[in-house]
DNA sequence: TATTGTTATACTCTATAACTATA
DNA sequence: TATAGTTATAGAGTATAACAATA
């Protein structure tokens, strides 16, 4: 990204592309693929999303379950696993490790006992606004050649197609 | 999708959401996350885009090799692999099966004997002309909830970021 | 010595099915 | 009978390493 940006003369990217693959294969079809520029950009985004937790030992799935026990408003295991589009028995697996680390406790429903509520505690509460903040940053570099009104129509669009596919 | 559009009243959306854990999750700091809402859109678009090619027999891997093969570039499979983030020993296979329905051919490059160019036969670009129809079909049905500035807004934005990322 | 395409192997990840305890 | 959480297993998908031909 940034060895691209530093090595294309501005003008020259403009008038005269870089005779490389990537370049080239930009201007196919599959380069305005809406589906195949989706892919790209969130593969890098899952791939650096992943590198700017590693401090804090976490990942964007370990991430996403401790932002969901964050939300206050005590999710099953089993809307965690809808809501993240993964299988019941892989929710299983990240919660019991972040259990064992202290950061999120299962908590008996008081009207269900077969369900369990998943609950922050305050040491994953302080991680997560850690964490949150670091990947904020990231995002905010990764886009940083986006306009903001460009970034919030993004968000914008990405949201509401989100809310509407099941 | 469609089912939560039939039975959720706009105005009703709008003042009092529904108690699901869909929409009081997305309400969640994740709600708001590109990266969690990227990875969403993107795995919704990669469904759907196999089901539209699965009339062609074809899936969203093996349709982006056709398409680099119908670029008119003639590229080389590394080339392929590097802009697919594929690993080169997968695009064998892929490569294989669609020169098996001599969708492509490999041809020998003149300058390097180790490297073999891409290129589509007439039957490939004739079923890709077709494919490209159906998703792209597929895509305006898909994003129709978007203005037409929002859209263009989203593929310029993902279209410029995705050039920046390598 | 490095690289292209290829093959074979090992490994991770994921989906599936079964089990318990509840409802 | 159906569902939540859990466990175990099988399958798909992926990465890794090694190979021959060529640069």
């Amino acid at each position: 990204m940034l060895a691209r940006m530093s090595t294309v003369e501005p003008d020259e990217a403009l008038t005269a592309p870089e005779p490389d693959a990537a370049s080239r294969l930009f201007d196919s079809d599959l380069g305005y693929d809406v589906g195949f520029l989706l892919a790209r950009v969130s593969a890098w985004a899952s791939l650096h999303g992943n590198l700017s937790l590693r401090p804090f030992d976490l990942n964007v799935r370990s991430y996403s379950i401790l932002a969901l026990s964050c939300s206050g408003t005590r999710p099953t295991q089993r809307e965690c696993a809808d809501f993240l589009s993964l299988d019941p028995s892989r929710v299983v697996s990240v919660i019991d490790e972040l259990e064992r680390r202290k950061l999120v406790r299962r908590v008996p429903s008081p009207s269900d006992r077969r369900t369990k509520l998943l609950e922050a505690t305050p040491a994953g509460r302080e991680l997560f606004e850690f964490a949150r903040e670091a990947t904020a940053t990231a995002d905010r570099i990764a886009f940083s050649h986006l306009s903001a009104e460009e970034r919030r129509v993004l968000a914008t669009a990405l949201r509401s197609t989100a809310l509407l596919i099941d």
